[in-house]
DNA sequence: ATGTAATATGTAGTTGTACTACATATAGCG
DNA sequence: CGCTATATGTAGTACAACTACATATTACAT
């Protein structure tokens, strides 16, 4: 067992990067398919969105993709994850299979 | 399915519900558990714990249990779960099941 | 033709939560 | 007598999410 990065993610960037993961995106289609992921439980706000894609390409975790197009409606910047925003996803999920796994867990449905 | 309340917890309040659902603790001992459940990933501050508390009380997530004793050491404050709080709780282990059953995931796995 | 919804990207300001640092106090052990 | 563990708290900061505002184009219906 490698020591792992286990920081814990926000929601919404747990999303953003799993929705990435599948194939790049722009910002609009990553809100679209993260309400379509969550059962539209999580809906991003733009502000949110935009705030954190901010974020995420400060901090390496996703780049601009190059020939960003101005397909239909207005322009679109494409995003793709970096491989350590890969690394960064999977610990994540790691995390939250450990969190589900906790042996508290049983004690919990055991009492309820 | 009944509509259930699927607001995301921070690592913090997740941790905090959980080890409170097996049985009323105080501060330092929540503090010391967590620790323990998480493999010493998770170490709160007092800061973030007493205001965490402070919230759960003020929501009516645990509340106060009478005959908070002064036993060894200083005063001892004895918080429980409320059924409030242990909705909440069953909710968040949910909303977390939910996460790590992505059909995404899998994909994910795939090409890594 | 004109309005409206969908597509598309962003900023400004507020709020909430965690974190750091500080502050205090007792019991027990070497 | 000092250090560590036990025990509770406050003040201030930093970061992320959310609300509201702002803009612009395309497509469709009336």
């Amino acid at each position: 067992m490698e020591p792992q990065e286990y920081l814990p993610l926000t929601e919404t960037s747990f999303f953003i990067l799993l929705c990435l993961a599948a194939s790049p995106k722009h910002g609009y289609a990553i809100m679209k398919e993260v309400e379509a992921m969550s059962n539209a439980r999580v809906v991003l706000a733009t502000g949110t969105l935009y705030s954190a894609l901010r974020r995420m390409l400060d901090d390496g975790w996703i780049d601009r993709l190059d020939g960003s197009s101005v397909m239909a409606g207005r322009e679109r910047k494409l995003y793709q994850l970096t491989e350590h925003g890969r690394r960064i996803l999977e610990a994540e999920v790691g995390r939250l299979q450990g969190l589900v796994n906790l042996p508290q867990l049983k004690d919990l449905r055991e009492e309820g």
